[in-house]
DNA sequence: CTGCATCCGTCGGGATACTG
DNA sequence: CAGTATCCCGACGGATGCAG
């Protein structure tokens, strides 16, 4: 699994003074993609700890597929932890680590953004649209 | 518009309901592309306000069509504003609007998290990897 | 200088079918 | 139940060229 793709050099006078940009654009792409953050907040609702069909029940919309791989990165990253129970049918526990807990954080953050300044992002799409 | 806050209910269905998650989905979707969040630093870091070629430069790799777009998107967002001078040569301004400052906030949660955890990220998936 | 237009390769992700 | 395997399409985004 090697996949560098690390083509651009970034100033480092410029844009990387206040941070690691490097990491900050590789966690924005991670949890930015389409269903990284509902898992994370569901498995948080659901007590930290669910089953794959809970997860699928929780996040309607979700196809099987990208429910598995977008755990599967999860797990990867060390957000969440799966627990295979070798039983008939199987069963297979999804829990968030501290890790995942403390990314939860600062994601409300921007949580709470979005609801309190989505309407003026909205009026400003429409009045940019009508002009 | 409704909006029950952050009530825990185990209700799966109330996971998605909770706190309008299409607003977050779409938030995260905007700044988790490519280039929106090192605009929005580089403004910040430029003072708020920047012409074209100089985020160019502030953005290393960022092809010239991309900052065209991403800049229009955020200013359709409401989260710069575009100032055109008719001169020759034309030059063309970029303000970060306070709307977008406000993003900075939250937006920083994530860039401490990174910059606090990004290594424990690396190692779990080092050891993933490696498994 | 500041874009827009076009071409084009890559990739995320949905639908569906199949397996242990 | 909990995935994996394929197919497929549209969006993302880089390179290049043209325009005001």
């Amino acid at each position: 699994m090697k996949k560098p793709g690390r083509t651009i050099s970034l100033d480092p006078a410029a844009v990387c003074k206040s941070s690691d940009p490097m990491a900050v654009r590789e966690l924005l792409t991670k949890i930015g993609d389409k269903w990284s953050i509902f898992l994370i907040l569901s498995l948080d609702l659901l007590g930290g700890r669910a089953r794959f069909s809970e997860l699928e029940r929780a996040v309607p919309g979700i196809s099987q597929r990208m429910l598995s791989m977008t755990l599967k990165n999860l797990e990867r990253d060390g957000l969440v932890i799966r627990e295979l129970f070798p039983e008939v049918p199987p069963r297979v526990e999804y829990e968030i680590t501290d890790l995942g807990k403390s990314l939860l954080q600062p994601t409300q953050g921007l949580v709470d953004w979005a609801k309190a300044n989505w309407e003026r992002v909205r009026k400003a799409q429409a009045k940019y649209d009508s002009e």
